[in-house]
DNA sequence: CCCCCCCC
């Protein structure tokens, strides 16, 4: 005669209730390999109703099955377990500690007719009938609440269910009223990857990729993927091979269809902006048929940022902008890093914010643009970018969209042909890349000496807001060798020729060149730096042979170039690099560009040097 | 089962 069990104890197992010293009868015993190396045995035990084979036995107990003292059909005293989640979602009993309590010689065999509860941890599918009332719809959201009639799990469990493996949603709707809830039911596929049945959802593509091929170590083939829209969020889907054939023509960005029959799996958020954990994959036996009747579906949401409010968003924030389309530059091919080709085309696109960014396609859609007729131009989900300022990248999940039927671009069309056309609008992109602030290590030429910049073994670099305050003029040119690639200084001979000790040759004629000493200033502190050739020109505005013969002929002019020069404000790249001479080390800079000021730029470096006193 | 997001 068997010792009786414990009723609802699997349940109460299962779901982490206090339950005090369970009576369970052992229906399986499997060994499994662990990454320990040690045997872990996973057990399925029975309270005479239900069934879980969730139950781990700790390694510690691991004597018992392999004394053989617990073995099939015996009952155990369960004295301590430990519930719990693993990564993949799957409920795990451990069973910490435990005793046999009856062999299964005394049980004569199972007790009752115990029925599986939820399956044995593997991936669960919860499947939905839609009862009398719902069967005139043959379509879902793709996310909803149920409300659960089912005596198998509560319906907090079935939400929380839905909310943790399928989808989110937080509204209540109608129909959710008409779904019930039958027997989760089991499926031998991977962890990540649930079939939906029964279920179709109704959406619009949104957006829709070109057919790619793929080669990698686990084969070959093509795909294309497509993201949809309903009223309760957003998904992407993706088609290999035959269903590539199937269905890469019948969808069109735009229009809504009925999709069913498509698995899903866990997303990969890294390659991801959508808001959804999950995606669909089609399989053979999934369908798509358009949908007429498709007014309720929202196009696209799109949270357009104006352009001007682009200065104040970060680097890589991904965002949907629209504007007209005041220019499109020619297509052209650039090779990126990985070396492969690609087309792109850049559009400066305006708003009634007056302020204009450049935004950059790729491939087809770089190729296929047409610009003419100035059109409005949305993107959605560009990112942006800091290059030259603010500027813009479509993405391949970019959905590009050109005089799309939305209120927004009614009303750009109209501010654009009244008076938008005739506004001198403001690029946030420069066209200089030189000039963006990436690439620019800004400094004042305080934190210069203050960081002890150039005290390294390697030369570093920074780039300054500074006025030249004075130049030295007297010495700022020295004659040099006239071969293209030498500007060695020369000496002039007892002859009248000038030697090149390093080219040890003889010429008749000299090149000028410059080396000009500047000091330059900044609002907290100033600068002694080393200004060559082409820095010098910049400055002077004049070539070093120009400057050269004004010195020899008008020693007036010559002076006027430098005081013209003088308390000018520029951008300036420099080097800066320890040098030692004469066992005396300072502190050497060169001027390696001279760039003109950006009045924005200029707002924005003094801004954030006031900000920095600010927080001092 | 893919996963490239680029260039000045």
């Amino acid at each position: 005669m068997s010792i009786p069990l414990t009723q609802g104890a699997i349940e109460a197992l299962y779901k982490g209730l206090p339950i005090k010293n369970p009576l369970l009868q052992l229906l399986n015993i499997r060994q499994m390999t662990s990454n320990s190396g040690l045997p872990r045995f996973r057990l399925m035990m029975s309270d005479g109703q239900h069934a879980l084979s969730s139950f781990l036995l700790t390694t510690q107990l691991n004597h018992l099955p392999e004394q053989k003292l617990l073995v099939q059909h015996c009952i155990c005293m369960l004295k301590k377990v430990v519930t719990s989640t693993l990564a993949d979602g799957r409920t795990a009993v451990t069973v910490m500690d435990m005793e046999v309590v009856q062999s299964p010689e005394e049980t004569g065999g199972r007790i009752g007719n115990p029925t599986p509860y939820n399956k044995d941890g593997k991936a669960c599918c919860i499947q939905v009938v839609i009862n009398r009332e719902a069967e005139t719809l043959d379509w879902f959201p793709i996310t909803f609440d149920l409300i659960c009639r089912s005596n198998v799990l509560s319906s907090k469990e079935i939400i929380s269910y839905f909310r943790t493996r399928f989808f989110i949603c937080h509204s209540t709707r109608t129909l959710t009223q008409n779904c019930t809830v039958i027997q989760p039911h089991l499926l031998n596929s991977n962890v990540n990857v649930f079939v939906i049945s029964r279920w179709t959802i109704r959406a619009r593509v949104t957006n829709k990729s070109n057919v790619r091929q793929w080669s990698n170590s686990r084969g070959e083939g093509k795909l294309f993927s497509f993201e949809v829209v309903d009223e309760s969020g957003e998904i992407k889907i993706t088609a290999f091979n035959n269903e590539v054939d199937k269905f890469f023509s019948l969808l069109e960005q735009g229009k809504v269809y009925y999709i069913s029959k498509a698995t899903l799996k866990v997303a990969n958020k890294q390659y991801s902006t959508l808001k959804n954990d999950y995606e669909m994959t089609l399989h053979a036996h999934s369908s798509i048929v358009p949908c007429e009747d498709n007014q309720s579906i929202p196009t696209m949401n799109c949270n357009f940022v104006q352009i001007e409010e682009l200065e104040n968003r970060d680097k890589d924030a991904v965002i949907d902008v629209i504007g007209i389309c005041k220019k499109a530059e020619d297509v052209s091919r650039i090779t990126t890093r990985n070396s492969r080709e690609v087309s792109k085309r850049a559009l400066h696109l305006i708003d009634s914010s007056g302020k204009e960014v450049t935004a950059t396609l790729w491939g087809e859609e770089a190729e296929k643009f047409d610009g003419s007729g100035q059109p409005v131009v949305a993107i959605k989900g560009a990112r942006l970018s800091d290059f030259g300022g603010r500027s813009l990248s479509a993405l391949f999940s970019s959905t590009i969209m050109v005089n799309p039927d939305i209120p927004e671009a009614f009303r750009l069309r109209a501010w654009y042909d009244r008076e938008g056309y005739a506004v001198n609008s403001q690029s946030l992109t420069e066209r200089k890349s030189t000039n963006s602030g990436s690439r620019m290590n800004w400094k004042t030429l305080s934190d210069v000496k203050n960081e002890n910049m150039g005290h390294e073994e390697k030369a570093e670099y920074f780039s300054c807001l500074a006025t030249v305050v004075y130049m030295r003029k007297e010495n700022c040119l020295y004659q040099a060798c006239p071969s293209a690639d030498c500007n060695k200084k020369v000496l002039i001979q007892h002859n009248g020729l000038y030697r090149c000790e390093k080219c040890n040759r003889e010429f008749s004629e000299f090149k000028y060149r410059f080396l000009l000493s500047a000091n330059l200033a900044d609002f907290g502190d100033n600068q002694w730096v080393t200004c060559f050739q082409e820095t010098a020109e910049v400055l002077l505005g004049h070539s070093a042979q120009t400057l050269g013969q004004l010195r020899e002929t008008d020693e007036a002019a010559f002076d006027e170039v430098f005081q013209k020069a003088n308390f000018r404000t520029h951008i300036f790249k420099n080097r800066v690099k320890l040098e030692t001479y004469n066992d005396e080390s300072r502190v050497k800079v060169t001027v390696m560009e001279v760039l003109p000021v950006d009045h924005r730029e200029y707002s924005r470096r003094l801004l954030s040097n006031i900000r920095r006193l600010a927080n001092m």
